[in-house]
DNA sequence: ACTCATAATAAGTAGCTACTTATTATGTCA
DNA sequence: TGACATAATAAGTAGCTACTTATTATGAGT
């Protein structure tokens, strides 16, 4: 960095300061990008790029005409990573394990095609799979997959290969859905998963779309004490 | 948008669309943001903006003088919104209400301590609480303040206001770490949620800094039947 | 071969100009 | 007074230049 110019970031942490100090307060509107560029002596560009960060991280607002203004209901915006779950384990240094329970053909029940927004039920395939951390159950995914999105997953030998992972290398996906929930361990997923019945465990629903095609949809069920993380 | 030209999302979208057709695979080295620009005729300060939002959406991984390449291991990356809980029932179209558990002083336990990253603890002040929906138990936080860092809170009479608000109103942070995981309802957090010892319940576990110093460390648990929800 | 300085490279950043677009404010006419 | 066209505004975008920085490749000297 050239010496005495400030850089983008610099803008972002001088203006948030503002914002930290109540200089500026929630709802406040906040000076003009160029009234900021002349006061902090940069180029409108930088205060644009810094502004431009404030409001993907959910401090200011900002509206065409309208101008910046704090938010007045900050929300905490995390940003969470999901690994392909081989990866995950190997990351915390683990020895990863597959298993396929179940590859099968039918309907998907009423909840799989709601959430793929689909109203006719085509076939699809039908995966159950339980990943292994140090031998233990770690992941049980439960996911069905639309055929005529991804038809070459019909190729895969899924008892070597997990779907979760042939999917995310090949069937890229334009638009996805995510939801946590924590439900209580069913007679035979606490079988699967080496626990008790009534368990609490953490769900993570997800379906992918190419476009307006849906490509699947998976309930990953993780085992007890499994935490999602997400810093900064 | 002049005719003609092509917005940064465009370009985005070219080489997005590269990835997804397979003219560029996992692992694979693109072309110089340069050599693209000349490719899609297109200003390299254009093609920069494209990358840059593919990197930050987990597709691509760029390095100075290395250049850029398809990411081996896509993650999944979701941005949740955590709002302040009374926005978020009043936006559901329910009727927000509030309720004050406990207000008391003492040493943090040691889980909170490791989460504050404090060796030493000094006292806090610990609030219990209750969000309610429609009259029916929706979250009930139980929280750790540091009050050196937000001393100010000790004057917020908090039988009327939930210091979930006034923190996120008054106390804004620097940094923060946002932990989601499953647990079963002991009898008490049965009794305050409604619901039947063992429950399986969402934990929402969130702690902020400003700077260095912890502001608070707060465990939200939510009703059953609760989903965290993430779109695109 | 091996180390280390140097060159080359490709992304990252800052500044400028010019134009576009969404939105708000205004002022005219019915 | 109200509806509606018009002007003004502030952010958003595209293109250009120039420079910086991290990283890799090279090549000289031992």
């Amino acid at each position: 960095m050239q010496a005495g110019r400030l850089s983008w970031k610099d803008v972002r942490e001088a203006i948030h300061e503002w914002i930290l100090s109540g200089r500026y307060g929630p709802g406040d509107k906040l000076p003009r990008d160029a009234d900021i560029a002349v006061e902090l002596a940069c180029a409108r560009s930088t205060v644009q790029r810094a502004m431009q960060d404030l409001s993907d991280s959910g401090i200011v607002e900002r509206r065409r005409k309208g101008g910046t203004r704090v938010r007045q209901d900050p929300v905490v915006r995390a940003t969470l990573d999901i690994p392909i779950t081989r990866r995950e384990i190997e990351d915390r240094g683990g020895l990863y394990d597959y298993r396929l329970i179940e590859r099968s053909f039918g309907k998907p029940p009423r909840a799989v095609r709601i959430a793929m927004n689909l109203s006719d039920a085509p076939d699809m395939l039908r995966i159950e799979a339980l990943h292994l951390c140090d031998g233990r159950p770690y992941i049980f995914e439960d996911r069905w997959v639309c055929t005529t999105t991804a038809p070459n997953i019909l190729k895969v030998d899924l008892s070597r290969d997990s779907a979760n992972e042939w999917l995310v290398r090949n069937a890229p996906y334009t638009r996805f859905e995510v939801k946590f929930f924590a439900l209580n361990a069913d007679q035979r997923t606490a079988e699967l998963m080496a626990t008790t019945p009534r368990s609490a465990l953490l769900a993570i629903e997800r379906t992918t779309w190419l476009d307006d095609r849906p490509i699947t949809h998976v309930t990953a069920i993780a085992a007890p004490g499994y935490r999602l993380l997400s810093r900064s």
